[in-house]
RNA sequence: GGGGGGAUGCCCGAGUGGCCAAAGGGAGCAGACUGUAAAUCUGUCGGCGCUGCCUACGGAGGUUCAAAUCCUCCUCCCCCCA
């Protein structure tokens, strides 16, 4: 590349690390080397629509990209996608997704916003709401945004196109959202745009109709998605298979560490800002049996859970984790209850109700069964019958243990 | 507008009158093992103090000693033709 200097060489690099796609080729460089010639910042822009309460990490991985451009000083414009919400993204979705109101949507808006903060310096990301600029569209404006694409070209789309095949339903409606997508990028003169792998088709429509708006379509970026801690799907609330950025600590640190061996060079390229020759020697490494995954895997949860907490307590976290797991140690601090009225029968406590009661299994059957298959202890002491009746005296002060890693203490 | 197909447990998916709380897989949970809440193996997996009872196979009725299975109507979805 004649005439690129160095540095703006290497930060290109730094981008495009742990991306899937960047489209056009060498687009993006063209348009560093070019905003630095101009002294004019890029306008990168995401956007999120604001259909979940909380956000995990996940989502995460396309902030951490969009803060790069940030601290690269360029311009970062998040877009709530307040109106696109309203709307539903098909992306990815095998079935239709349900209709948010607009409380739920101004209320999941603003804990995104919070929790974003983890990640953007949000003082200087350009915060705008589509619905600023989608609300008042006119008809003729929606009909002009309609004829800039085809069925054909809408059904090339492989979820829509694996949809149609299957037999399952695809309104109008989601034809419409890429397009509005699109017109966001129009709305706020998008130099770039970010978003998932599973984005790909709608950043690309966003190319389409900015030059259909006689717009310098934008270039594109996607960002893998972030398999959840089954090791199987992709990270999301509806699988269980989550991190959620306001999670404790301690639930932080366990859940990564919960994690198969395979996604740990995974997330670290994706989710803890470390450079990708460090996370490339981390790999060769482990590969070469030098780093002990255990110990990497430490590492790597001590790393993440330090992001959204401070150092100090990232690190207590990890001591925490191998006293209660490693160590065995049931002494560490345990929550402590009373016994509920509701366990206590003529003045007896049927263990596998209490167990029930006290939220450590989901019914009396299943306590019956966690009995059965050894699954509790009481003051390390596994328990054998279903049928324990004991006396709420002999309880107090007792840890009851339901499986690894469930504790409670009764109150003496 | 006409014709045809479909809706099953957290998810996918078998089941076309009794042996069905419903095969199989996934997820979840537990145990063993360990390097950890990895991997692997085993068990478990609607509720009820449970040799039985209750609830459940889109919704409401009906036939039958007996219905996820048959009939009627309804809701929703898909396909084909127009």
């Amino acid at each position: 590349m004649a005439g690129i200097p160095d540095d703006i060489l290497e930060q290109h690099q730094d981008l495009i690390t742990g991306c899937v796609d960047v489209l056009p080729a060498d687009d993006l460089l063209q348009r560093l080397a070019w905003a630095r010639e101009q002294k004019r910042p890029l306008r990168a822009k995401l956007g999120v629509d604001p259909t979940a309460p909380d956000i995990h990490l996940g989502h995460t991985v396309v902030l951490r990209k969009l803060a790069q451009f940030q601290k690269m000083g360029h311009i970062a414009v998040l877009i709530i996608g307040d109106y696109t919400a309203k709307v539903g993204d098909p992306s990815g979705r095998s079935k239709l997704r349900p209709r948010l109101s607009e409380e739920e949507i101004s209320a999941n808006a603003t804990t995104y916003v919070e929790q974003a903060a983890k990640v953007l310096d949000m003082e200087k990301v350009e915060l705008v709401r589509n619905s600023d600029w989608l609300s008042p569209l006119r008809m003729d404006e929606v009909l002009r945004l309609t004829s800039v694409t085809t069925v054909a070209r809408m059904l090339e789309r492989d979820d829509f196109a694996s949809r149609y095949h299957n037999n399952e339903p695809i309104s109008i409606l989601e034809f419409m959202y890429p397009l509005l997508q699109g017109y966001d990028s129009v709305a706020v003169k998008a130099d770039i745009e970010l978003g998932g792998t599973d984005q790909k088709f709608n950043l690309l429509m966003g190319r389409t109709v900015m030059e259909a708006y006689a717009l310098n379509p934008q270039s594109i970026m996607t960002v893998p998605l972030l398999v959840g801690t089954d090791g199987s799907m992709k990270m999301s609330k509806t699988y269980g298979n989550y991190i959620g950025v306001n999670d404790e600590p301690n639930d932080m640190f366990g859940k990564v560490m919960s994690i198969p061996d395979d996604l740990m060079v995974p997330y670290w390229t994706l989710l803890t800002g470390v450079g990708h020759r460090e996370v490339e020697a981390i790999a060769s490494r482990l590969q070469r049996g030098e780093y002990h995954p255990a110990a990497c895997k430490r590492d790597l949860a001590e790393r993440i859970t330090g992001l959204y907490y401070s150092t100090e307590v990232a690190s207590a976290a990890r001591t925490h984790f191998d006293r209660v797991f490693r160590d065995r140690d049931r002494s560490v601090d345990v929550s402590e209850t009373a016994i509920p009225a509701s366990s206590v029968i003529e003045g007896k406590v049927w263990l596998p109700r209490l167990l029930a009661d006290l939220k450590l299994a989901g019914s009396n059957g299943e306590a019956k069964r966690l009995i059965a298959q050894g699954g509790v202890r009481l003051d390390d002491v596994v328990m054998k019958d279903a049928n324990e009746e004991l006396e709420p005296g002999a309880l107090k002060g007792v840890l009851i243990q339901v499986g690894k890693r469930r504790f409670l203490r009764i109150k003496a």
